[in-house]
RNA sequence: GGGCCGCUAGCUCAUCGGGUAGAGCAGGGGACUUUUAAUCCCAAGGUGCGGGGUUCGAGCCCCCGGCGGCCCA
């Protein structure tokens, strides 16, 4: 046990005290510091408080001392005195980290500082462990992350970051609601994998004795509902791929995605660009945002283009579905793309447009009509032969959804699996499986319906000036510890 | 997968032409009745990521491996 021993090294030995099993607060910091604003420097309010939370600081000078405690809403300081604060030298060898629970009057000290004249308090946890240096907290990245638990108290900007992403959720959810849009959950083991083009996490029902994967997106089974009449649904939840960790990438990751039956995806990126932008104004104030020292303004309307149309601005190359495909395979080689022998124009086209343009375009844009041969779900374009009415919206040069008008034929819809099966064959582990259920759902009948999916992780991202998508998310996924 | 950078006390970081390591904070002891990262004194704290090699001698140089970061694919 030499190992145990040594880790435990420069753990604080444990203190003989009683933790209780409650502690009634009546106050918050915030509420503290907004309730008494007032009070003048040297003032008493004849006011008493119970406050809770984790001492932060402690200022020590013999028969006095000061420490900072902080609560989920913000720090408020404790002034005890042996004179005046029961049990007064072990309040005086606290440690950073401990929670304690603390009443007494609200003053403010000579020096300004309101704080709770502390009476009487009582340890609720003991911090065996320290928070790392009190000043610039922890900052080795890996360590923040496998100990969020001690990077949400050591850093600010984790915890407002955390804060903010559930705001961002639960706003969502009220905006939807409130536009008549029907809250669902849908199966998150998936016996076929479906829905966007990932590689699935495969995992196995012992009583069923079936392989069953994780979903890759909800997509099928909304429209499902759709079918069964639910006309305006959405899921905000976990979907996960089985692709590699970076900087934007997290093997499960939050998504929304809304069907509105009657729409198309024009109606999707009117809705979009209200969701963005409103939320934007509601929890930031501002669609005036900064993003990587670089302005980001949501203001409407967002930008609407055609993928090839953009990638002519910035690629400088004017390429369409009937280019021939010598030339578009030589545009992708010169962009340093690989063509791989069996993709068509559509799969060049895409393959050119995101090694050249997605990663250029900051503002917010749609990037309109994609072609049909990468977008299996999605409807044929009115008017664009090759294409379909499918757009993403991109942000910050990164997409922040996908959406079309849906593909409702069941023939064509058919059609659209088999292409996918053929790309499976030649090696295209992204590719969809056929989903004869998901066919049979069509036969019965979907309505034009328009469907979007946003990142959520992404949104909170440019939102908080996030960089990385483990900022946004609590836990992300880490190659394990070794023992 | 490739390139570059990093890994030293619980945390944040130093050190040197190769001579087996130092500070701040935290933790421990002490002083101090209005502090704000309080201050001051004392003591303690290290398998220098792991393994090989070169060398009289390696945290430092070389090789292999591990983990992480950034960039690229």
């Amino acid at each position: 046990m030499a190992d145990a021993r040594g880790a435990a090294h420069h753990l604080r030995s444990q203190r003989p005290m009683s933790i209780p099993y409650t502690f009634d607060v009546d106050s918050t910091a915030a509420s503290v510091a907004e309730r008494f604003a007032g009070l003048e420097a040297g003032g008493e309010s004849g006011a008493v408080v119970s406050v809770a939370g984790r001492v932060m600081l402690r200022r020590e000078m013999g028969k006095i001392v000061f420490a900072t405690l902080r609560d989920s809403s913000g720090p408020v300081q404790l002034f005890a005195g042996a004179e005046w604060t029961k049990e007064f030298a072990g309040f005086a060898d606290l440690s950073l980290g401990d929670w304690v629970g603390v009443t007494g009057e609200v003053v403010r000290t000579r020096r300004g500082e309101l704080s709770v004249k502390v009476a009487s308090w009582v340890l609720l946890a003991e911090a065996r462990r320290g928070f790392g240096d009190k000043w610039r907290g922890i900052t080795d990245v890996d360590l923040r992350y496998r100990q969020r638990y001690a990077d949400l108290w050591a850093n600010e900007d984790a915890r407002r970051t955390l804060l903010l992403r559930s705001r961002v959720i639960s706003w969502t959810r009220r905006w939807l609601e409130d536009r008549g849009f029907v809250e669902v959950e849908t199966p998150m083991l998936h016996p076929i994998p479906g829905g966007a083009l990932a590689r699935p996490f495969v995992t196995h029902h012992n009583a069923l004795d079936v392989e069953l994967y994780l979903r890759v997106a909800p997509e099928l089974y909304l429209k499902r509902l759709v079918v069964g009449g639910f006309e305006k649904v959405f899921e905000i939840g976990r979907v996960f791929r089985n692709e590699g960790l970076s900087t934007r990438h997290n093997p499960e990751f939050t998504m929304l995605e809304l069907y509105q039956a009657y729409a198309d995806y024009h109606d999707m990126m009117a809705l979009t660009e209200q969701l963005v932008s409103g939320v934007a104004i509601d929890l930031l104030g501002t669609t005036s945002l900064t993003y990587g020292g670089r302005a980001l303004s949501l203001q409407l309307p967002w930008r609407r283009a055609t993928m090839t149309e953009l990638i002519a601005e910035h690629a400088g190359v004017d390429v369409d579905l009937d280019t021939p495909l010598e030339e578009l395979r030589r545009v992708a080689a010169s962009a340093g793309v690989e063509p791989h022998p069996s993709w068509g124009p559509g799969k060049l086209i895409l393959e050119i447009y995101e090694k050249t343009t997605e990663a250029e375009l900051w503002g917010p844009v749609f990037v309109l009509d994609y072609p049909k041969e990468v977008s299996p779900l999605a409807r044929d374009h009115r008017s664009r032969p090759g294409y379909v009415e499918r757009f993403e919206p991109i942000v910050a040069g990164r997409e922040l959804g996908n959406a079309f008008s849906e593909l409702n034929d069941p023939a064509e819809q058919r059609l659209r699996f088999e292409e996918q099966a053929a790309e499976r064959a030649a090696g295209d582990e992204e590719a969809m499986v056929l989903d004869e259920d998901y066919l049979r759902a069509l036969e019965y009948g979907l309505p034009p319906t328009g469907g979007l999916g946003l990142g959520i992780d992404r949104l909170v991202m440019f939102l908080s000036g996030a960089e990385a998508i483990r900022d946004v998310i609590a836990f992300p996924t880490l190659r394990p510890e070794q023992p």
